[in-house]
DNA sequence: AGTAATTTGTACGTATGTATC
DNA sequence: TGATACATACGTACAAATTAC
């Protein structure tokens, strides 16, 4: 076996401050809730300054893994797990990359087809009443505006997400579903006629409720897409049209 | 309007200049490439101390968004983005038991699928001798071992994921295919005859690019389906692989 | 090629407000 | 309430690294 050497970049101190905590945490040696020591002693345990232990204890604290206080005499208190940080990171993909409707929107078919097909198998009779409940705050909110109707249906679609079981369908869901709202801001108040929108997406909800209630998950998902597709398609060019198409007709 | 207040948390200094940075990055004011002013001066910008800067660029380049080296008078490097984060993100959730091997498998699906489905709409000639290339790749790496072969395998994904021309599946596609192999690791050596396993992933690959060569997305999208299925179920518990199944005969 | 200037990496000290006991 | 220990933020100093002349 050749020599096959690999270019090296200087590890900074406060890397391996991080990495070491990092490493706690992820094998269990430190848990959620536990504490780290106070900066002072940190510096003594890890051999560095004080400049360095706060920047590696800044790292940590954007990453969501710990939590620091002032005058918090038990030291930075380690938190337990939270998906903000993956959700930052789709976020930023998503507003960076010249990320099109048309992709955002392929990929919400996929995730919200793929939620549909779960909860359809998975439903509990606590969780169908959910969805329920979600469908009526959506038919209370038409009098409050498009906004407030949004944010009911965003509810639900986070209900059928969460029903799913998986935690990569939840993420995705709220952040794609969040940064199409975003992509679309105001040009759904444009509309001729808002209320008749929003009677047809209730209408549209509600089958997709039996379709779940009926465990025909293909049923909710081939809905949920169509849906989508009649929904956006205003906004998209004729090609992207037709690629957004595929994935409807192509399941 | 009832007042409706919401509880506060004192803003760090260096969460604003953060803040601020990401702004400009994310806007598109702060182009990759560009450099940042030197930690000098950008005290006297921020109005801040140099820790409370350095405190800021730490989070920064620990998020992958700058980099900064030592003695460098052009200041810090905004980088390009990249999946690391994500990858990371995604792997810590994984590590930590909060995502099981079973709901990277369904999400995998979901990915995979679209791929395909899209993959077989667009392609070219170009890209599918850049897949008929991947497969040769792999064909090729038998010898080589299952890790050479799963190298291989790798960017055979990733040339379907690139052809479907959505960023978000070609992203998703890569993080969720690696952490999935750092999760059975090891695993697969064990399998009792790797060359007849190696041989048959080499079978349905061909049978899935003759499907996408044919424009049956849907046919390379349930072959993949039920590849993902047979490979993966050893290693599930009986309720995952029911589940799973669920996503395979769904579709 | 070598030197000087600038910048970052790290360390240390200090003042101030804060949370806990 | 007071005492104590803590985090926050600022400032200074020096070594190491890089660039530019």
């Amino acid at each position: 076996m050749p020599a096959q050497f690999q270019t090296v970049q200087p590890v900074r101190a406060y890397q391996r401050v991080v990495e070491q905590v990092e490493e706690a945490v992820l094998t269990g040696a430190l848990k959620p809730g536990e504490r780290l020591p106070s900066e002072r002693e940190l510096m003594a345990q890890f051999g560095v300054s004080r400049s360095t232990v706060r920047e590696a204890l800044r790292v940590l604290e954007s990453g969501g893994m710990v939590r620091s206080r002032p005058g918090d005499p038990h030291g930075p208190l380690v938190l337990p797990y939270s998906p903000a940080g993956l959700e930052k990171s789709m976020s930023r993909l998503a507003h960076l990359d010249q990320l099109s409707l048309a992709e955002l929107l392929q990929f919400r078919m996929m995730v919200e087809g793929g939620a549909y097909l779960l909860a359809a198998r998975l439903r509990t009779d606590a969780q169908l009443a959910e969805m329920r409940g979600a469908l009526d705050a959506m038919e209370r909110a038409v009098d409050r505006g498009p906004t407030a109707f949004s944010e009911a249906d965003l509810a639900f679609h986070d209900t059928v997400a969460r029903m799913s079981g998986n935690m990569l369908i939840i993420i995705c869901s709220q952040v794609v579903h969040g940064v199409v709202l975003d992509m679309i801001a105001g040009k759904l108040q444009k509309a001729p006629d808002p209320r008749a929108v929003m009677a047809e997406t209730l209408d549209h909800h509600q089958q997709a409720l039996a379709a779940v209630r009926a465990g025909n998950g293909q049923l909710a998902a081939d809905l949920a897409r169509a849906k989508l597709y009649e929904y956006y398609a205003d906004h998209l060019s004729s090609e992207e049209r037709t690629a957004l198409k595929w994935l409807v007709d192509g399941r």
